[in-house]
DNA sequence: GTCTATACGCGGATAGAC
DNA sequence: GTCTATCCGCGTATAGAC
């Protein structure tokens, strides 16, 4: 355990790379592990499962994403009574690039992990992320009832999870989308540049106008 | 030929169904055989591989919805000369509950089918769309356009593809969704009501104040 | 043309030797 | 902890029966 890293990690950085490249289900433990030049066994030792792989490879980011974003929304309650609602959003922006000095282009790689993750794995990787980090989304769900507390709860849990598609899905195809924009717009832009795009889409959609039929 | 149905439809039926409940990837062609009582190579011939069968399933669906909504939002567009974005989008929920015509749940199968085939299938599908109903979704998005002709067309681009996320990610999850709304807020909700849910958000997403960063 | 039996290679997972 | 050998289910391809 000295010359080079340990089985673990070496695992967890080749899958990491290779899942944000190419997905999950495209990405076999056959590959991941020749890249990483340990044995094929050693992903089930070490982490019993190719999800539960998957899980840790989430939860190196999450780890370090989640009490970033905690602290940051605590500092601007202590600040100000009332938060507008697009603040509430952009607070998760700093902890995000804060991901870049983990590993490089950390943000990238998380936001796409997190995408795909959420997207191909039906359930398991909810049930891991609300079970590990509730407390965290909590404060969060929180903070956005409290900046526009004139909708009802009901309302609110849709749209929320609407907002949830629309970030999940927005970052599991950022590649693409940004290679289209370029493409046919001449439009150049970084993951925060789509971030910063997709709050304000977010935020008006979570404050729009009650139906009334 | 005569006593049963063919087996290309009887494979068409299974596996629309298993799809549905399970999603593509969980769901092996040895299983759609099996519950449709035909021979598994039957598949490769009558649609050559999974992918094909897939979009075989949707294109059920597509050939009759696609012409239906291209219709409505003709017929509204005489009538008015400018329609409010709201309207646009709710042009499309009748086509979409004539699908529950064309078989028992055809709504919620298809829209299932959709967000879910979208979802995991990183592509194949999204070409297989834009390519055979190309001119139905141009007609579409240049209806979204000229309603809220002040939102610049790299703008518009970005706010499409976040709205897809939005119904997409919803309709794959909406039985999940609908199950929680009814345990947590006693919420009872069928499809036509989430999709009512979904088009005031999404509305209002695309119409977002511009930012000035 | 349609259907069937069968086989190939690859996937994740595991038992047991070291 | 690590490695080899092996298992079973998967999508796919094909030879040949009807």
């Amino acid at each position: 355990m000295a010359s080079r890293s340990d089985t673990k990690t070496r695992i967890l950085d080749a899958a990491e790379k290779l899942f944000a490249e190419r997905g999950f289900s495209e990405t076999s433990l056959r590959l991941i592990t020749s890249k990483a030049e340990v044995n094929l066994a050693s992903v089930n030792y070490h982490f019993g499962s190719k999800k539960e792989l998957i899980r840790a490879v989430l939860a190196r980011y999450l780890d370090v994403f989640m009490p970033l974003a905690t602290d940051e929304l605590k500092q601007l309650k202590a600040e100000k009574q009332h938060i507008p609602l697009e603040q509430v959003f952009s607070v998760l922006v700093n902890p995000l690039l804060e991901l870049n000095k983990l590993r490089p282009d950390g943000t990238t790689l998380f936001l796409q992990l997190l995408g795909r993750g959420y997207i191909e794995s039906q359930g398991h990787l909810r049930w891991f992320i609300t079970t590990h980090y509730g407390e965290h989304l909590s404060f969060f769900v929180d903070a956005v009832s409290e900046s526009v507390p004139e909708i009802p709860k009901a309302d609110m849990f849709w749209r929320l999870h609407f907002t949830l598609g629309t970030i999940v899905f927005t970052m599991a195809s950022a590649d693409a989308l940004m290679e289209i924009a370029a493409a046919d717009f001449n439009e150049q832009n970084d993951i925060e540049a789509v971030i910063r795009k997709v709050i304000p889409y977010m935020a008006a959609g979570v404050n729009a106008p009650q139906l009334t039929a």
